[in-house]
DNA sequence: TATTGTTATACTCTATAACTATA
DNA sequence: TATAGTTATAGAGTATAACAATA
């Protein structure tokens, strides 16, 4: 129970957190240049276009944005836009179903192509099959890990 | 040369983004809570840390901010903090050199703690020693690589 | 009472363009 | 002319708290 990590650990981290906003940059320079998308909007489509039929707010929320507000707002924009549309839910009469348009189906369309080449020439050109297999498999690790925690708010967690 | 990705390679990357933004969140809400830091204040600091002396406005923006005038606009928020000083530089008489004062370097050892419990609790706990390796070598290679490539805007990969 | 979602609001971050000063 | 950095400003994203409506 060192109090600070090995140096491998360390330079694992920052250069995860270094690649990761790095491609991140990259893919919203694109969705943005190409599609007049974020990112966050880019994933609430592709949830959207990937599910059998409407979600709820909280349902698309999971995963996504961290605030109820937050995903309100985008909803809103992406409403706005003709992406989306929102509606009474059929069973609970609180929740709000979000559905993708034709619209919002092009939009994506439109803009993975592009994205698909970002990726692959940002990400993957230096990658084995081997490697992207196991990076897949040590983030999903590390997603269901993070995901299964506790909240883990800043409380409990001080000691001054 | 398909459009598309393979599976594999699309399973990888959305969870390598959705993992890093919620380590993302993670660490930034250590950060603030802790130490009213952004992550990108405390990679500035770390990196002044680091550093054998002052660093130009020029290296310290290197890899971690996007624009010239967020560097500025950073900056001059550590400098009004008390965390780092600002002078001219010794021989380009253009450049400002950036340094850690003792409140900076106070302020990045209240916080570390905290920041290691973090990333071990989030990202390090589900990982064993040479998931860690692996994970590091790999995405060493994404960003030398990423570093590597054409600023890469929009431009010359619009189809339509 | 707890939960779903919205609203109002405020704050931070980021980026673009215009500008100064030095090389 | 090109580079280092700042300023002004505008836009987008996010979060908190108060709120309404339903469970």
């Amino acid at each position: 129970m060192a109090d600070d990590l090995a140096p491998e650990q360390l330079r694992a981290y920052f250069v995860l957190m270094e690649s990761a906003s790095l491609l991140h940059h990259a893919v919203e320079q694109q969705l943005r240049a190409e599609g007049e998308l974020s990112y966050v909007q880019f994933q609430l489509l592709m949830r959207l276009a990937g599910a059998d039929g409407p979600l709820t707010m909280t349902e698309l929320a999971d995963g996504v944005v961290y605030s109820r507000s937050g995903l309100t707002h985008q909803a809103g924009l992406l409403e706005k836009a003709g992406l989306v549309t929102r509606g009474a839910g059929p069973g609970d009469q609180r929740s709000t179903v979000v559905e993708i348009t034709d619209a919002g189906r092009e939009r994506v369309a439109k803009v993975l192509p592009g994205h698909v080449e970002v990726t692959r020439g940002q990400l993957f050109e230096p990658l084995s099959g081997k490697d992207v297999r196991v990076l897949g498999d040590i983030m999903t690790r590390v997603r269901d890990h993070m995901r299964a925690q506790p909240p883990r708010s800043a409380a409990g967690r001080k000691r001054r």
